[in-house]
DNA sequence: CTTTATAATCGAAGCGCTTTGATTTTTAAT
DNA sequence: ATTAAAAATCAAAGCGCTTCGATTATAAAG
C-alpha cells in the first residue's frame, strides 16, 4: 500500500517503488512503448498509478523526449502595440482549437510585441512551442523573414509564399475582390469606390490591386478620390464612407475592403439619407455572422476562416512531424453571397 | 571562439565552456540572480551567450524551477462538443492576453471536451501550467469543483463564489439586468417579453430570475409564454422572436438576453412587418461593436469584457504567485446604453 | 602581515521523465 | 533436458536548467 498521501504530486519513482518495477518498464507502460509487456506487470503498474494518483509531468517528458506538444500561434498586431481578438482572428482560432483538441496539442498565444522591427523572437526560441502559425503578419515587418530563419516548423495564414518559402493557407483574395467587382460591374455601376483597410495586410494590397485592374479591364477611368486607406473597423468604414460620399460626384457603389468596413459605410449612408441599395449599393468582404442581419442585408464574400484555420493547424502539425510540406499556398475559394445591399445603380 | 556551429541549439554547458565559468555563475547571470557578480564576469559570460546564440530551454528551466510560466484557459463548451470562440471569449482573451503580454505568463488553450461529466482533467493534472482561468462553465457540470479540489491556482470568469469556493470576476448581471427591465418599465412597457441564452449559463438563469422580480416588483403578472429559451445566438433569437411576436396579444417589448438574440429579433420583427420602436421595443445585453451600427441602433447593457479578462488574469497571477486572494467575486457594473431601438409603447 | 568578513565562484545534487544497451526470464525447438 | 531465440525487465546515462552549501579570492580591519 502506498506511504505518502496527497501532500504532493506522485512522480515515477514513485510509481516504480508503489509497483516494484524499474522505471523503464513503468515508463513503457505508460507510452504504451515498444517493448512487450506482461499482462499481469502492466495491471500492477496500472493500479499503482491509480492508488498514487500518478500524472505524469508534461515538462519532464518534454525535456527527455525534447518536444513539447505545443503549438504556438501569432496574431499580426496592426492597430496598436497590443494584440487584437476580432472576428477575423477569433474564426481562425476557433478552427485551430477544434483541430489541436483532437491531436493532442496544446495552443499557446505567442505575445510578441511588434512594432515595425522591434518585435523579440525570445518565445519562439526557448523551444516552448514545437511550432508556429503566423496569423496574417504585417508586411511592413520582416518577422516572416525571421522566424522562416529559426529551425521552428512555421506556416502562416495570409501570407502568399512568394515572399518567403513559408507553407500558407489563405482564401483566394484575388479571385474574391474579382467576383465583388465583377459584381458590381455587371450591375452597371461605373462610379465603384474603394475602401481599403489596414495598408500593411497583404489582403488590402491585393483589393486594391484587383479593384485598379477592374476598373481598367471595363475601361473605367480609375479616380484617385474614390480610393481611401484606413483601418478594417466600423469607425474608419464610416469615416471613410462620409469623405467618399460628399464628393462632388459620389460613386454609386462602394467595394469596402471588409464586413466592418461596410456596416460603417451603411452607417454613413444612412446618416447621410442616402438610401441602400437605392442611391447606394455597398459589398463587403468576410461575411460575418451579422452581415445577414444588416438592413439591408449585406451583399459580401463568405470566407471559411474556420476552416483555414483547421487546414493551417494540419499542416503545422504535418511539418512538426516531419512530414515535408512543399512551401505553397493551399487557397479557399470565396462565394459571393449577394443579397440586399447592392443593385442597378439609379440614374 | 565558438566550435560548433550552428547544428544544435547551445545549452548552457556550452557557455559555461565557451565563457570559462561555471554552470552556476551563468545561471545566476542568466536571472539576475542573488549572487553578486563581477562585472567582467558578467561581460564575459552575457558575450559568450551572444557568440553561441544562447536561448535558455524553457522546458529545462521549468522542470528545475518546477513552474512552467504557462497559464490555461478554458472557455466553456456549451453548444457542441467543440470550442467556440464568440465576440464574447474573443473580448476576455483579448484581455487576458493584454496582461499576459506584460506580465511575462503565457496563455495556452485547455481544450478539454465536456460533455455533461464526460470531460478529463488529464490537461491540469500534468503540470502544464500554473494555473488556469475557467470562462463561463456550464452549471450543469462538475468541472469548477473538481478542478477546485486540484491544487492548481484557479480562478472563474462569470462563475459566483457561492457556488464553489473559486475567486471570480465578473459583471454585476443582477444589477445590469435590472437596469434592462428599469428602462423598459419605466418607459411603459407592461407586456415584456424575455428571450433566454443557454439555460446552463450562470448569466441566462440571472436575468431570467431578475426578469420575473422586476414583473412582480412592477405589479405585473407573469406570463409563462414570455419566456423563451434558446442560445445566446442570432439565429436563436431569430426564432424565438418569431413565436413570441405570432402571439395572440404579443409583447410590446422584449428583454433579449445578449446583443446577438437581439439582431435576430430585430431581423424577425422586419420580417414580419413589425417596426422597431414603433410597435416593439427592443433591448439587448453586451454591447458587441455592432449594436450601434444597428438600424436602429440597438438599446443594450455595456459590459467590459476586456477589462473583466485583464482583471481576472491579474487575479490569477497573483494566486499563482502566492497571494492569498479571497474566494470573493469582482464585480464590474454594466451601464446602460439606451439607443433608438427602444420607446414608450404605442396605444 | 594576519585575521575576519564579504564578495565571487564552484560543485554536486536534483527536477521527472525517456532511451537504449545489457541482463534475466520464459518459451519454443531440438 | 539443452539451447537458441524471443520476451520481459533493468540500469544508467542523459535532457538543460536551478539551487545552495562549500570553497576560494578580495577587501576591510586590526
Amino acid at each position: 500500500m502506498s506511504e505518502d498521501d496527497s501532500k504532493v504530486m506522485a512522480t515515477i519513482y514513485d510509481v516504480a517503488k508503489e509497483s516494484g518495477f524499474s522505471l523503464s518498464t513503468i515508463s513503457n507502460v505508460l507510452n504504451d512503448g515498444p517493448r512487450p509487456v506482461r499482462p499481469e506487470t502492466r495491471q500492477r503498474i496500472l493500479e499503482a498509478m491509480r492508488l498514487l494518483d500518478y500524472h505524469p509531468s508534461a515538462m519532464a517528458r518534454g525535456l527527455a523526449r525534447q518536444r513539447t506538444n505545443n503549438l504556438g500561434i501569432l496574431f499580426g498586431v496592426v492597430e496598436s502595440a497590443s494584440i487584437v481578438i476580432n472576428s477575423y482572428s477569433a474564426a481562425i482560432l476557433q478552427g485551430v482549437l477544434t483541430v489541436a483538441s483532437v491531436s493532442g496539442y496544446n495552443i499557446t498565444h505567442l505575445t510578441t510585441p511588434w512594432r515595425g522591427k522591434e518585435y523579440s523572437l525570445a518565445q519562439f526560441r526557448d523551444r516552448s512551442t514545437d511550432g508556429v502559425l503566423v496569423v496574417a503578419p504585417p508586411t511592413d515587418s520582416d518577422l516572416i523573414p525571421a522566424l522562416a530563419s529559426l529551425k521552428l516548423p512555421l506556416v502562416a495564414v495570409s501570407w502568399p509564399p512568394e515572399r518567403e518559402s513559408v507553407p500558407s493557407v489563405d482564401v483566394d483574395d484575388v479571385h474574391g475582390a474579382r467576383l465583388i467587382m465583377g459584381h458590381l460591374l455587371d450591375l452597371g455601376h461605373r462610379r465603384i469606390g474603394h475602401l481599403m483597410g489596414h495598408g500593411n495586410l497583404i489582403s488590402a494590397g491585393v483589393r486594391r490591386a484587383v479593384y485598379e485592374q477592374c476598373l481598367g479591364e471595363a475601361g473605367i477611368a480609375m479616380r484617385p478620390e474614390y480610393v481611401l486607406t484606413g483601418t478594417y473597423s466600423t469607425e474608419s468604414g464610416y469615416e471613410n464612407a462620409r469623405r467618399l460620399l460628399s464628393l462632388p460626384e459620389p460613386p454609386t457603389a462602394i467595394f469596402a475592403g471588409n464586413d466592418e468596413i461596410a456596416f460603417g459605410a451603411m452607417e454613413a449612408a444612412r446618416d447621410m439619407g442616402i438610401s441602400i441599395p437605392g442611391q447606394l449599393s455597398i459589398a463587403g468582404v468576410d461575411d460575418r455572422p451579422l452581415a445577414a442581419y444588416m438592413n439591408p442585408p449585406l451583399t459580401t464574400l463568405r470566407q471559411p476562416f474556420v476552416r483555414i484555420g483547421e487546414e493551417a493547424l494540419r499542416l503545422l502539425i504535418q511539418r512538426v512531424e516531419g512530414a515535408p510540406i512543399p512551401a505553397t499556398a493551399h487557397l479557399f475559394q470565396p462565394e459571393l453571397v449577394v443579397r440586399g445591399s447592392t443593385a442597378p445603380p439609379n440614374e
